[in-house]
DNA sequence: AATCATTTTGCAACAAAGTTGCATTATTTC
DNA sequence: GAAATAATGCAACTTTGTTGCAAAATGATT
């Protein structure tokens, strides 16, 4: 069953804003990862920029949405899934797919990111992958 | 047998110039991925900003070099393979491993990137895998 | 529900990263 | 070596992200 803005936030310890609430609402209703400008162009004239910063920061931090890495150097964010977030500690372990034709980049949350085995003296902590191509939506 | 900068330069048909030599050299005897700030500490008063960004276009235009996607938004370049270079197309289809100790990235060219099962309906057409963790010369 | 301590916000100013147009200079081509 | 072409440097600008600080909103306490 899935939190409203509020219990989010609540259960994160964040003081609940009128900000922090718009902005996690974005990010619960959009079907993909959002970059800054695209938040603040859904808050128009609504928050300013350095607020949407902060805000981003402190999700982040807080473990409610992730940074996707690109190629094309914007950062994206996501929405952490429950277990993430009630963890405490990230374990996105998801593809993530990222759409020549629309642009638009998604979790594949039911993709698992597939083992891989590093040269010798290599330690991993962190393991990202990025597949680009056609979407469902674009094919 | 390694081409030099000079070589390189002439089968990709660019135009031979001090500044483009120069960013190829840093290249060729880097054993990490550069960012644009560390091409430009190391032409240091030598070239213009403007023209690093230019070069650094040129070189990714005839797939002399590639960007690997980062999640703290610095754009990084890596000299592509030589068959990469004859081939005309990109196949790295290699891991990229960014050290957090030392901050580094650099190309693990012997190990393959594994393959993996997209959702239906997606289709892929290229490949990244970044993993972060300790290299070899911080372990 | 009023008060007070604590956070958060907006503003201004700034820093860094990247782009564009144009005149000058260097490289190719013949 | 001269003409045509391409690359460079400069200035100006845009976008992206950060920091300090005063004003406003939130949460805890009574």
């Amino acid at each position: 069953m899935k939190k409203t803005s509020g219990e989010i936030l609540k259960s994160s310890s964040l003081s609940i804003t009128d900000g922090r609430k718009k902005i996690l609402d974005i990010f619960l209703s959009a079907p993909n990862a959002l970059a800054h400008q695209d938040i603040e162009l859904k808050c128009k004239e609504k928050f300013d920029r350095v607020t949407i910063y902060r805000t981003l920061q402190a999700f982040l931090e807080k473990g409610i949405i992730h940074t996707i890495p690109s190629s094309d150097n914007i950062t994206r964010y996501a929405l952490c899934n429950d277990d993430c977030i009630d963890s405490g500690h990230h374990h996105d372990n998801h593809v993530h797919f990222s759409c020549d034709e629309c642009g638009k980049t998604i979790c594949l949350d039911e993709t698992a990111i597939p083992s891989v085995r590093l040269p010798n003296g290599f330690r991993a902590h962190q393991i990202n992958m990025i597949v680009s191509g056609v979407c469902k939506s674009c094919l």
